[in-house]
DNA sequence: CCGGATGTTCACCT
DNA sequence: GAGGTGAACATCCG
């Protein structure tokens, strides 16, 4: 998915839909839906208004007239399209081309005095989904507003820093990308165990998931990161040179300097 | 042809 | 219980 950065991105194009009401749902896919059937999503959407937007994370919420909170989850490969428009025109790892037949959920707006328009969900591999009243809290601190003693709460384990960053229910939104890119800015080994980290390298590291999210968001993505021109291949250190180490850690390919990170 | 890819969940180990 | 591993989902790319 798309990782915080870009699901933010959806959330501004979904504010579009703030204030229409919700004329009917297509449901092609009914995997798509986690928790409820067609029939009950569409009782308790259609209708109804969108009156906000949120997000905590990788999740996107609209929260409806009745109360009711929609989830919409991306997977590796969702996209979010707002009539017609694209938040992002190409995500790395998802398809280039667009096919109707990776639809897996839309809202359709309008009536006859309200505005008309549409949101769809389209993913190709089906990674996403939608569910109602997603429960939040299960979610950690969204990174990008956590605090200091949040993040040490987070840290607060012995799994690798790399896994805990990564564990959506310790902090909301960093994924692969994201992460090896915070690692690399604050000087940590992905592999260190979370509650080695000393009370200075924790406050760098807050600096860095900070002014990672900050650098990346005005580069334009999660894949704008420093190290993603070398993860493919064998690259080196864009800070002092060193051929950087590919190791799988949290079950997830790492991409990092073993001589600066440490 | 094969392996891996911005993710999450689950079963099964240690 | 905590942590790790591998599978599953489905498609594209190198």
């Amino acid at each position: 998915m798309p990782e915080l950065l870009e699901v933010e991105s959806y959330r501004r194009l979904a504010d579009r839909t703030v204030g229409r009401r919700i004329r009917s749902i297509d449901t092609p896919d009914a995997w798509y839906l986690k928790g409820n059937t067609a029939e009950e999503l569409k009782a308790a959407v259609v209708g109804t208004t969108v009156v906000a937007t949120g997000r905590r994370g990788k999740l996107l919420t609209l929260t409806l007239g009745n109360g009711r909170i929609l989830g919409l989850r991306f997977g590796m490969t969702g996209r979010l399209i707002v009539d017609g428009e694209a938040a992002i025109d190409e995500l790395v790892y998802g398809a280039r081309r667009q096919n109707p037949g990776w639809d897996r959920f839309t809202m359709r707006f309008g009536t006859r005095r309200e505005p008309p328009g549409w949101l769809t969900m389209s993913d190709p591999r089906r990674l996403g989904g939608v569910e109602l009243d997603p429960d939040i809290e299960r979610l950690g601190p969204d990174a990008a507003t956590i605090s200091r003693p949040q993040l040490m709460e987070a840290l607060r384990s012995a799994a690798p820093v790399k896994a805990a960053l990564m564990d959506q229910g310790r902090i909301a939104g960093l994924g692969n990308l994201l992460t090896d890119d915070v690692l690399w800015r604050a000087g940590l080994a992905p592999a260190r165990s979370s509650n080695s980290i000393t009370g200075d390298e924790l406050a760098t590291l807050h600096r860095a998931v900070r002014a990672t999210l900050r650098v990346l968001a005005r580069r334009g993505g999660s894949h704008t990161g420093d190290l993603q021109d070398e993860r493919s291949r064998g690259g080196h250190c864009p800070r002092d040179g060193a051929p950087l180490r590919r190791d799988q850690i949290g079950g997830r390919t790492t991409i990092w300097c073993p001589v600066h990170q440490r």
